[in-house]
RNA sequence: GUUCCCUUCGUCUAGAGGCCUAGGACACGUCCCUUUCACGGAUGAGACACGGGUUCGACUCCCGUAGGGAACGCCA
């Protein structure tokens, strides 16, 4: 189907929400993927039963097709029907193959069934940090025959499997994308764990299993796993297994220069879609946290970025999510956006029961008057709510004040009476000048006096958006009823 | 503590030994536009962590130091 050797895989840990790390993760794999014409494969790394939930795969998946991602095998949105020549995807459904490769290791004695206990661990661990050492459990059962063991599990004992790390002070050296060549030591490990002992093989090992298995070419995945790496080198070479390529990326911190999270206000696509921001300016700017184009353009569209993505272009430096800037591309991407586009998106957050007039026409000129002063579709709101139909306003005590001076209700009277003379559905913007002039003459007032009043009777605000974009967005019959609740 | 990774304006970054008097973007200051705010335009301030090498020449290469981060789980 592709025709390409390229392989990657997004594989989220369903244990949560998506968070923007990830999602800049998945983003750089799909970059990938597209440009080399490859396969991007979404695999549901879910063998921690615990904390696994269906409710968050659904979630991270619906947040990665808001995000434009595509993959081409794994689960799908919402059904989480699979597809693809490579599954089961999810691991928690691959048990089965797992203990093949788990049971040859055994009998190759690459891998022991260890019954330490916790606490004999915790001793362990105790002692090694005092030794100023990295933690090698040390366990009696390393050499024990696969007969000797079976014995004690027959008597009902629940062993871990561990994976026999004989390497002695070998170092694995190997080529990252973003970091060049890194070497780990083998001694920096011990013998760890590759299956629990409820029979769940853990992390490292399902995660190497399954790069090899579904023949992925290309790993990209947040520096934390940088450690990892030894792990599951090991696995993949004790099982004659072929490795990946490894590209670590660096990761997201927040303004304190601490991993991103929540405590930084948004981490997850979801707080960030709930706040109003378009998914084509999200991942436009992730991207650019740790990349960059060599254009040193900023606005990129998800073609462009297919077409320039480039792994010697990633920066290997831990950076801040600068939300201010984040900000500013989202202004971009708003003011680029087709009208229906806009009200669709807006729809949820508007109040459901806001009247606006009916016409596309309304709708063009409102968007285009008012998205210069909007950041993200959350700013819509508070504006459109001045423009809703039905005469209420909601002062604040700014706006109380300027109602409660002596000369406010001669001028909202003229104003008034010269609405109701008006002949058109709409006050065209040449007409207004003329208009708050007549009022001026009329009322004898000026200055703020003048001007306030009839913002205030127009859009309930004392100060802020250009009353001459609002005004003729605002039926003059609906003009006439504000007025005349003020007047009251 | 041990191992690994990282270090250019406040922030994201450009920079592959001379092109650097270090460029751009966000944020910030000033001015212009504007009855206010925003948008827009112009302009300004602002960085190579430190110390040693290598070299005719180092932001770029090497070595240390300092600082930051990650890992050291029957989490991923």
């Amino acid at each position: 189907m592709k025709n390409s050797n390229v392989r990657v895989r997004f594989a989220p840990s369903p244990t949560g929400y998506l968070h923007v790390g990830g999602a800049r993760t998945a983003l750089y794999n799909y970059l990938f993927a597209k440009q080399h014409g490859g396969s991007f494969v979404l695999r549901v790394e879910d063998t921690d039963e615990a904390r696994s939930t269906t409710e968050s795969l659904v979630s991270m998946l619906d947040d990665l097709s808001w995000m434009g991602l595509k993959w081409d095998e794994g689960p799908a949105p919402k059904t989480l029907d699979e597809k693809g020549d490579f599954g089961p995807y999810r691991q928690s459904d691959r048990k089965e193959i797992y203990f093949k490769h788990i049971n040859e290791l055994i009998k190759d004695g690459r891998a022991y069934y260890c019954f330490l206990t916790e606490e004999e661990l915790d001793a362990q661990r105790e002692e090694a940090k005092k030794a100023g050492e990295p933690f090698r459990p040390n366990s009696p059962y390393r050499d024990w025959s696969v007969d000797q063991a079976k014995e004690k599990i027959d008597n009902g004992e629940k062993p871990t499997i561990r994976f026999k790390n004989d390497h002695g002070e070998k170092l694995y050296t190997f080529k990252d994308l973003v970091r060049g060549e890194v070497s780990l030591p083998a001694s920096m490990i011990g013998d760890f764990v590759i299956a629990r002992s409820n029979g769940m093989p853990v992390y490292n090992f399902v995660c190497a299993v399954d790069d090899a298995l579904m023949k992925i070419s290309h790993v990209f995945r947040a520096e934390e796993h940088l450690n990892n790496t030894l792990r599951q080198l090991m696995i993949i070479e004790a099982l004659k297994m072929e490795a990946p390529i490894y590209a670590h990326l660096s990761i997201m911190l927040g303004g304190d220069r601490q991993k991103l999270s929540k405590r930084h206000g948004a981490a997850s696509l979801t707080d960030f879609k709930e706040k109003g921001y378009l998914p084509q300016a999200l991942s436009n700017f992730i991207a650019l946290v740790g990349w960059s184009s060599p254009s040193g353009e900023e606005i990129l569209s998800m073609e462009q970025m297919i077409k320039e993505f480039s792994t010697e272009r990633l920066h290997s430096a831990s950076a801040v999510f600068d939300q201010e800037k984040l900000k500013w591309m989202n202004a971009q991407y708003l003011r680029e956006m087709n009208t229906e586009d806009f009200f669709k998106r807006s729809k949820e957050f508007f109040k459901s029961d806001w009247k606006f007039p009916e016409s596309g026409d309304w709708r063009e000129k409102s968007f285009s008057a008012l998205k210069s002063s909007m950041e993200t579709l959350d700013d819509a709101a508070p504006l459109y709510e001045m423009l809703k139909l039905g005469g209420e306003l909601d002062l604040n005590d700014q706006a109380k004040d300027v109602i409660s001076w002596e000369s406010t209700s001669k001028v909202l009277q003229v104003w008034k009476g010269l609405l109701s003379k008006a002949e058109s559905e709409y006050i065209n913007p040449e007409q207004i000048d003329g208009l708050i002039n007549t009022v001026k003459a009329e009322a004898e007032v000026k200055g703020k006096f003048l001007f306030m009043p009839i913002r205030v009777a127009s859009i309930g605000k004392a100060q802020g958006t250009e009353i001459k974009d609002l005004i003729p967005l605002i039926p003059v019959s609906e003009l006439v009823l504000r007025a005349d609740k003020l007047i009251g």
